[in-house]
DNA sequence: CGTGATCGTTCCGCTGAGTGGAACTAGGCT
DNA sequence: AGCCTAGTTCCACTCAGCGGAACGATCACG
């Protein structure tokens, strides 16, 4: 599935991705460890991509460059989605002051769309653009529990990981707690992503009941009580499907 | 400066930009004229794409793919930026209730890299990820008035487009009010943009005094007063510039 | 139904864009 | 001085990428 490492594609891509989220500038040496590229192949190849506008150099080390971010916003699925829920995620963060989140599923993991935060210091491992994985996460497992059978299937059989004391990695109590997803509308998460950090999430579905995201609140285990804003988070998912219907109507 | 439509990756990204902010994917044949490059190569370029997750197909049509967004959200400036000022765009929206944005200039152009919005149905003409001019926007006003002099001449003497009837299109009087942005430390924008859309703006600057980005406040002309919430924005930038000078110094 | 669009896919022989080993420069440490 | 590692440049080879052309599919119109 990943482009071939022969062709011109497939290696501006392994220079794209040797940049994680948190590291801030790579030296040319750095660059070719991490992709594996001939020093005379990955030097044009990134001079291209800074011409390019996709990586940028300053005083040596290379970053993502700052048309990335442009290109990125494109995106329509991503882009339309975070203009939609925009607003109800303020409402929800107006009414409680903790982080709000946004994902949508890809495979076993969760990609965080958009979060809203304020100036308290919680600690929450999602960044925008970033990954978590499906089970140990509210979204995700708000996520995954609307999904057909097939997908379930694929989540439970992958390892689990464990990120916490707390996360779930037992196969039948996962599926346990993704039925009572499915009756409830809401799910849970009790430190189980980050020590310190539950979580209550809503599936936005569309049309034909598939999730194509959801929306959670995060706050702190010690003052935080997830079950209270159950119905506040379900509201917010109701009304951004909602918009998302009206939307897709009157633009086909 | 963009990159020779004879290399592979040159070809990639007239592909990429074929792709505006809001069409809702292409098909084959309108790619083909929007690129011009031979029925041929695009359908092979194209189709590695799509492998690369760089270009969605959803029966027939093109979209910008999923993958895009995340490449797009390692862009470490943007990234940061909209981490670092997300709190204080949530304490100037839940003050105001109005449309609050972060922007950074590229030459003479606004990025959008967060709007934060509620319900209401302002229609401002920027997205995140777009672009304004500099000269039409009070972003782009406060930007460009903290920047170095040759910059100012630059976009003093290129076009200044007319995008409504109160567009400065006067290089003169734009000039006037540079100066005077410089002193006030703050721009304001009375539907020069769109009409019926007013808004404040203050600048962020890094250590050396440098205009890093910029926030602002829009609203309805008919309702929001500018001057009004001039000190909120100033107070919100100093504030965001001060985040980013502590981050700055903890991580080297 | 045939004719003529346009749209998307595939074939295949040619060629220059892309390749990467090697040689080179610039600094840093001992 | 000698040795290391980082970054840049050279240049002859070759295969990835090219694109004209021919193909099948679908639609519209008389």
């Amino acid at each position: 599935m990943p482009l071939d490492h022969s062709s011109v594609l497939g290696k501006a891509m392994s220079v794209l991705h040797a940049f994680s989220a948190d590291d801030h500038g790579l030296a040319f040496a750095e660059l070719q460890r991490r992709t594996g590229l001939p020093k005379a192949t990955l030097h044009r190849l990134a001079g291209d991509l800074v011409t390019a506008g996709l990586l940028d150099r300053v005083d040596g080390l290379f970053h993502p460059g700052r048309h990335l971010f442009e290109l990125g916003m494109l995106a329509s699925v991503e882009r339309t989605l975070m203009e939609v829920a925009t607003p109800f995620m303020e409402d929800l963060y107006e009414r409680t002051h903790e982080v709000v989140h946004l994902g949508v599923r890809e495979g076993a993991q969760v990609v965080y769309v958009a979060k809203v935060t304020g100036h308290r210091g919680l600690e929450t491992p999602s960044r925008v653009g970033g990954r978590m994985p499906v089970h140990a996460t509210a979204l995700g497992k708000a996520l995954l529990a609307h999904a057909p059978q097939e997908e379930w299937i694929k989540v439970l059989s992958g390892p689990l990981d464990r990120l916490t004391p707390r996360t779930l990695t037992a196969p039948g109590r996962l599926r346990q707690q993704l039925s009572r997803v499915v009756e409830e509308g809401v799910s849970y998460e009790f430190e189980e992503a980050a020590a310190g950090v539950v979580c209550v999430a809503a599936p936005v579905l569309d049309a034909t009941d598939r999730p194509v995201a959801a929306v959670s609140i995060a706050g702190a285990a010690t003052r935080f009580r997830p079950p209270e804003h159950a119905a506040q988070v379900r509201a917010a998912a109701a009304g951004i499907a909602a918009t998302l219907a009206r939307r897709a109507d009157l633009s086909q």
